[in-house]
DNA sequence: CAGGATCCCCAAGGATACTG
DNA sequence: CAGTATCCTTGGGGATCCTG
């Protein structure tokens, strides 16, 4: 049994989900394997709404698998997001979620792949 | 660009994430990994309300992950849950994902480990 | 035994407009 | 440029009781 902030988390899977779960973490971290600026972010993310985006982003941090860093202070402003040490850690698996969803894409006939 | 039921998902990664994202499907299925009777799952996943396991083992169901099977239908029911052929290519991922979760509690200083 | 039915609530996420 | 602020919707999930 684990805890963070005082909420609790039954199991090492439950508590994984805690950090990757969710709509968009996975796939926002994925993104930033490669360092980006918040604009390519979008850019990439067009689906993720922009308050969603920035809520997330928070978030990552906050939980240590993110990092931000601000280039300059006067507008307009650049500012690079990338993963930390801890949220490299997360690599393989980021990775395997992505290649599960490929192949579960060409097996399953519940899926279509459509053009954007 | 994917599609399940008219549902959009812009990434392999985010198909995945439909598949056992939420708060309880990974636990769920890696608690399948193992063919478990209704009653085990429950007296296991005790954190998990009767509905909401309910509603879960449904879901997973329908999207082919997990097979259901009654042996009796005369009331006491016997009903068994486990990972179809399909879910069982999910296997290592769940794996991994409960293996990252020990380590990241190991790790991060936000994470305490507690007695249930 | 294995759930369904009901009621409820909150938090995740969307849309749009605005700002240091 | 990189976000906030505000308002709103929805559905995931909880609690409790009921049933084939």
């Amino acid at each position: 049994m684990y805890s963070i902030d005082n909420k609790q988390f039954p199991c090492s899977t439950s508590l994984t989900m805690k950090y990757i779960g969710g709509k968009w973490k996975a796939v926002i971290l994925i993104h930033l394997i490669k360092k980006k600026r918040y604009s390519e972010l979008r850019k990439e993310l067009p689906m993720v709404t922009e308050r969603t985006l920035s809520l997330q982003l928070k978030e990552l941090e906050s939980d240590g698998l993110i990092t931000r860093t601000v280039h300059t202070n006067k507008p307009p402003l650049k500012v690079d997001y990338a993963l930390s040490e801890f949220g490299q850690t997360l690599i393989p698996l980021l990775k395997g979620i992505a290649e599960w969803g490929k192949e579960a894409a060409a097996k399953s006939d519940q899926v279509t792949i459509v053009p954007c």
